[in-house]
DNA sequence: TGAAGCAATACAAACGTTTGCATTCTGCAA
DNA sequence: TTGCAGAATGCAAACGTTTGTATTGCTTCA
């Protein structure tokens, strides 16, 4: 038994009912502000079910109701920043439509994903949002689910809010390209289904400047700090090295401008570095970091009017919003690099 | 009605009962490999349930057991990189015992924590953990809960674990005080009940040194990034500015670092910058901050376990976690400062 | 052949709330 | 006084699962 035990003796309608000598119905209807009971009683019971500490019993009500009023949301890092700003939208929205949602972080663990629908297809959940799915399209198809489930960037879902994924990299290639870059490494981070469009706009950008894709500038980040200065030995160790590189995500970027510090690599002056995602110390850093910032609040805001719509039966037209935008800053230059400056 | 509808026709057990001709009750001690039930029938059951797609109602489960399996976890604030550790012990320890969490983003709003906290009792979970709470200890204490409740860095909780609160504020002071500095600077954050430790120890470490206590360098900041250049301003424009700076946390320290650089101030050259959490990011600033570590981790890990241990009638002994650890990197230094790098 | 013993399963009540319908109560008109 | 409308409240079933106890059916032994 790997449950908590601990005695919950709580007062229920039941006891506010004798209480107030009157039938639990008439407690229920009271304490949800049905015109069917008296002012009189009304007050009477309010009075009572605070001093005698009611709390409605949940699972009993979400029994009877079918619905919980829950809006649940399977992150899947808190760690990222990134994610910061998305939960931040959902829940300001969420507020606005009086749901409660409750977060499960999978910690980008696939089965862990799993566990967390399920957890909340459990709960009776009104609602599923989940950005940045790791599980398959098909695994989310054949759920045994009669929920509106919303995805956020997975444009092969069937509900789903999401910015232009392929145009915000893109921007980013673009724009180390006119600075004339030609060698361009790429950091990938985990692969999976529909984790693909940076890594899709990179060669793209490529092949639209005429360049080759060379595996050898393909470097992997896992999350970690080490994982980025890693990046940095392996990219130093490289015969022919890029001049610029295109980071997974912001943490990744950061850190591999400070492991190439380090090494004695000038940024932007012997490598351009560049990132994505624009967290709030993105711009704090030095040289401030070339990168590219989606619209998630507004994505964590339309995710729930969104699941909203669907809840009350409206058409489900997949909403807009803004492009990503490119932020470019100073972490970016030429490749023939500016002077060192004098040290 | 504010509530999602949607029509939730799905499979019970007594739907599996029917197709398997057996009574509900032996669905149910089948599904939890109850050795009252034959193997054949075992089997046959299982299989007609992964077959229908049977999800069990959780709400229904928990009405009869008065008990959800859930530990609910209230964080004030997602955005803020030093939580997502914690999360990440609270996480991994429930792993470990096979508990379920839930969280609730507060974003530091008072009413939002007690809103969370009200949903989690209703949701009757077998427990909660609540770090760096909001909301006054008599709040907690008058209660209607039979749960258990575990406090993280609340000294005057019941149940709680910390770490000490005041040493880690007092070692960056000393170590500041030690380089040499005497007009140190002091950012606060949002004030409260348990939130005084870092005030403390700023002035205690002020009084050992057996220097006065200024308002004048006592900052304030909200989590914005604006917030840490009002900061900036606010100390540039002083007629005696402080030769060092406390920051509030890291987040904020970085942002100071910053804007002092923007407007031409050198860090540690003119003004020394300490911060407090050491987040991932810390040490690839540059120049990388010195600050603090708390066990975060570990705190996450020891919540779980001494909520475990309250919820199975053990003996609440608190905990013991590290102690906080100073990590000195190169944005402090002696109040001379070094000579300024050629520019 | 019948009783005992045991394995396998069925029965029924309970958890706390909601809601359609039934009942009681009140005051007022006929 | 009776009848009646409408207001206020009570009654009972239902939601899906769990669990203590009762029942069935089979084997085995005297």
């Amino acid at each position: 038994m790997n449950k908590l035990r601990w005695q919950s003796q709580r007062t229920t309608i039941k006891d506010i009912a004798k209480a107030a000598n009157v039938d639990p119905s008439t407690v229920t209807r009271a304490l949800q502000d049905s015109p069917r009971v008296k002012a009189a009683t009304r007050e009477k019971i309010a009075g009572l079910a605070a001093e005698m500490g009611y709390v409605p019993n949940m699972a009993a009500r979400t029994l009877v109701n079918r619905r919980s009023g829950l809006v649940g949301v399977v992150i899947p890092d808190m760690t990222n920043p990134f994610f910061a700003d998305l939960g931040k939208g959902i829940e300001d929205e969420a507020a606005k439509h009086d749901l409660r949602i409750l977060i499960n972080d999978t910690r980008g663990v696939e089965s862990a994903e799993r566990e967390a629908v399920n957890l909340f297809l459990e709960l009776k959940v009104d609602g599923l949002i989940v950005p940045m799915a790791r599980c398959t399209q098909q695994y989310y198809d054949e759920l045994p689910a009669a929920m509106p489930i919303v995805h956020v960037n997975r444009d092969d879902a069937n509900h789903h809010v999401s910015c232009d994924r392929v145009e915000g990299s893109f921007m980013v290639m673009q724009h180390l390209l006119e600075l004339g870059h030609r060698r361009i490494g790429f950091v990938r981070g985990p692969t999976g289904p529909g984790r693909e469009p940076k890594m899709f706009a990179y060669r793209q950008a490529l092949e639209h400047a005429g360049l080759d894709y060379d595996p050898d500038l393909i470097f992997t980040f896992d999350g970690t700090l080490a994982s980025s200065e890693r990046v940095a030995d392996q990219l130093l160790a490289l015969d022919e090295r890029p001049s610029a590189v295109f980071g997974w995500n912001d943490v990744n970027a950061i850190g591999l401008m400070h492991a190439l510090r380090d090494r004695g690599v000038r940024v932007p002056g012997d490598i351009s570095i560049a990132g994505h995602d624009d967290i709030q110390l993105a711009g704090c850093v030095d040289p401030p970091l070339t990168t590219v910032a989606w619209p998630m609040y507004e994505l964590g805001q339309q995710s729930v009017r969104y699941l909203y719509g669907l809840g009350h039966g409206k058409t489900p037209k997949i909403p807009q919003v803004s492009a990503p935008r490119l932020i470019i800053r100073q972490s970016t230059g030429g490749p023939a690099g500016r002077p060192p400056p004098a040290d």
